[in-house]
DNA sequence: GCCCAGGTGGGTA
DNA sequence: TACCCACATGGG
């Protein structure tokens, strides 16, 4: 049993304990979860509110409606999310590649896991982290999300990533938790949740409640206090 | 005014 | 392969 085993297990239930069921994309249409995947990319999620409303009052939160409007259209609706140029023609490509499957998100779940992944990641505009989250926040897949917030904390921690690459981190936590979508959902947001919470800058934040993980071994885990 | 946000693609060495 | 940079709005 390696010491990442009991500890990610250990740290996923200080994180709940410490900061709540996140309830990351609840309920959602899953259209629109890809489409905010896509939007949220390296962006606040409050501005990419602002611009799922806007598609929404346009009648454009569908994949025929984005595809029957314009790029500059499109590029106007979804302003507020900031690189709204780009964004647009990510959206277009994201929807051009749902035509494919007549728009039905259900002809989706009869692809395999890996094949479906590396379809997503050849669309123009879904790197790694936006295919993972599509994945599992609207296809309910059980794929370990892997965000800046998520290598910053692990980094922290102390935990062995080998290789140090998205595939690396998304390793760790795939290999010592079970394939559970549920799990994975509330993890990764708990994890972003904790980044935001704590220092962003400094490489060692003392007052990081998960910090004390690493640094006094897991004998001590269970007596550590949680401090936030 | 300054910093940052739930990254990605393209160019260069 | 490994960096570097453009992309851009809005809130603290």
């Amino acid at each position: 049993m390696s010491r990442e085993s009991s500890l990610l297990p250990e740290i996923y239930d200080r994180l709940l304990q410490a900061y709540g069921p996140q309830h990351w994309w609840p309920a959602e249409e899953p259209f629109e979860v890809m489409v905010g995947a896509v939007l949220t990319q390296s962006t606040a999620w409050t501005n990419v509110e602002k611009a799922i409303d806007s598609l929404k009052s346009a009648g454009a939160l569908e994949p025929a409606a984005l595809r029957r409007l314009s790029l500059h259209e499109v590029a106007v609706l979804v302003r507020s999310s900031g690189f709204y140029h780009v964004k647009a023609r990510k959206l277009k490509a994201l929807v051009e590649w749902l035509g494919a499957y007549r728009d039905d998100l259900r002809r989706l779940r009869d692809r395999g896991l890996p094949e479906l992944r590396r379809e997503l990641l050849g669309v123009y505009g879904v790197g790694e982290e936006t295919a993972d989250s599509i994945l599992l926040y609207a296809l309910d897949r059980p794929v370990f999300v892997i965000d800046a917030y998520t290598r910053r904390t692990v980094d922290r921690i102390g935990l062995a990533v080998e290789p140090k690459s998205y595939a690396g981190y998304q390793a760790l936590f795939m290999r010592h938790l079970p394939p559970d979508a549920r799990l994975f959902n509330e993890y990764h947001a708990l994890l972003v949740q904790h980044g935001k919470t704590t220092c962003r800058k400094v490489p060692r934040c003392p007052e990081c409640c998960l910090l004390k993980v690493c640094h006094y071994g897991q004998a001590t885990v269970k007596a550590a206090r949680v401090v936030l």
